[in-house]
DNA sequence: CTATTATTAGAGTATATACTCTAGGCAGTC
DNA sequence: GACTGCCTAGAGTATATACTCTAATAATAG
């Protein structure tokens, strides 16, 4: 594998593991055992790493994220793009949790996230036109169902950060993919409302698969030690 | 006022303003006109300066989420309730941003922010439950109830990231209250579907107050210059 | 083989950051 | 006036961080 390609990798890796703000171009350099010089010889500063690890995870958003034209959805389909979109967020976890700031540093990531936003979005909006057409869910107005994508779109981008903040005080960094897409509990549950009588039992019975199992993910505990 | 109030006031006024990440010891001391030594003389640390601003924080939403126990909730009462979260929000906004960051650097950070969290939601919960009773939004089986107080919690911390990072690339800074409030069309939207007949057209008026009004902060916008 | 280009090492640097240390001022009190 | 306790200044420091520079080594083309 090229060098360029393993900086790229071993960066995702740590990032996603300490934290970009913890990662230095050095602990980079350090991890892949090369020099300094090697990696600003591939990349000219950090902002470049970050700026195409995020086009990778644009494009394998967007890959997902393609809903077909020419046929109706299917409740398989949902279940696609839900997985597909919390194995993305998952696979890319570094991104989301400085997000701000990154935003900040990099006019060309801003710029690019912004427009990734409004694609998701618009996304989110034509699955659930999709959605009711398919007789899914109720068909509603167009200012709701916008609505609802956006709060879709907030439960999504904020699930992770709401496990590893709400998590056990004593081991922080733990976080499964499974305990991730319990998320799509908490997605699904924004439907639960607008189910067809026809299709109810079955999204629902689909929710349940995702059920979180610990206490905290449900949100509401108790008192713990 | 006390040089120790001074710092806090100052370093949560350029924390929310520039974010933490972007601001050292030094840069309050230099804001304030004082010395370095002068500032760790009245604390230990940054973390303690951080501490003791979450700890203001969690005062002001603890006092605003007491809920009464001995009478019913009206619709006036939510919409305090939301109003002042979101108040709390803007004047704490720093802390959201870099939450991950900050709890994992300060343990009594993480728990009591963790502890926070649950009452939050334990607070939240009750709300819905107390909506129910007063006849204003449908009552719920109480798993989801909880799903539904989760869903709100999310999309109330995640509504400011949101509002910055979807912002038009040419201001990256500016965001104001008002804005931040049309957090509450969004809130509102999730309990649109359990709406009684009785309040619906009330709630739905109210909703209709905080409706964005750029396409952004809507989030299905078209393509933009 | 030679010339050129791509890649790499590794020492080095300017700047920043969180924090320390010493000396001293100032207010009140005996 | 001297003592005490609180507060403040400001120079200083150890460490980290992003990044540079030079020289050397592979790889490749002619």
């Amino acid at each position: 594998m090229k060098t360029r390609d393993k900086i790229l990798l071993s960066s995702l890796e740590l990032f996603n593991d300490k934290g970009e703000r913890n990662i230095t171009t050095n602990h980079i350099a350090a991890h892949l055992a090369i020099s300094p010089g090697n990696l600003y010889y591939h990349f000219r500063n950090k902002s470049d790493i970050i700026y195409e690890i995020f086009q990778e995870y644009e494009k394998l958003v967007d890959y997902y994220l393609d809903i077909p034209e020419d046929r109706p959805i299917t409740v398989e389909d949902m279940t696609f793009y839900l997985e597909s979109v919390f194995d993305g967020l998952w696979s890319y976890r570094f991104f989301h949790r400085d997000l701000e700031y990154l935003l900040d540093s990099d006019p060309r990531l801003r710029q690019d996230y912004r427009e990734f936003t409004n694609r998701c979005l618009a996304a989110i909006n034509r699955i659930f036109a999709k959605l009711a057409d398919a007789g899914i869910i109720q068909p509603q107005p167009e200012d709701l169902r916008s609505a609802m994508s956006l709060n879709v779109w907030l439960v999504i981008t904020n699930w992770m950060a709401f496990l590893k903040t709400a998590h056990a005080a004593e081991e922080p960094a733990s976080l499964s993919l499974t305990e991730l897409k319990q998320g799509i509990y908490q997605v699904l549950t924004l439907e639960v409302p607008y189910l067809t009588p026809e299709y109810r039992e079955r999204v629902l019975a689909l929710r349940e698969k995702y059920r979180p199992t610990l206490p905290e993910a449900q949100g509401i505990s108790g008192v713990e030690a």
